[in-house]
DNA sequence: CGATTGACCGCTA
DNA sequence: TTAGCGGCCAATC
């Protein structure tokens, strides 16, 4: 459910706007599972129809990727995100979509 | 069933 | 402030 409920909650992130393993792994309610979420977001079950593009490393790094991390810069760039030579999103903090926590 | 990996994170030096 | 290391959660071998 683990992975299911991941893809459900990142559905909530809209276009043009980028999230955090951890941010999600907090959503979820497994705060130090971001690892288990890049883990599920890897196996992947529904590519390009969830937006796991959507999803970097809290660094601000747009970090890996299935298909290959040039791919997934390209998607982000198709949304209006820039990202840096470095492979840094340009404006994180600002784009940055977080789920608050609710609750 | 047990151990290791993996699209990671946060702390310590 | 930057670099290095262990720790965690889930899934796979």
């Amino acid at each position: 459910m683990f992975r299911e409920l991941v893809l459900k909650i990142l559905s909530a992130v809209p276009a043009g706007r980028v999230t955090t393993y951890a941010a999600l792994a907090r959503a979820v309610g497994r705060p130090g599972a971001a690892r288990a979420v890049g883990n599920a977001l890897h196996q992947n079950p529904l590519p390009i129809v969830v937006p796991c593009h959507r999803v970097v490393r809290s660094d601000g790094f747009i970090g890996g990727y299935r298909f290959g991390t040039r791919r997934k810069k390209a998607l982000l760039v198709g949304e209006g995100i820039r990202i840096e030579s470095s492979g840094q999103v340009e404006n994180f903090s600002q784009i940055l979509f977080t789920f608050e926590s609710k609750n």
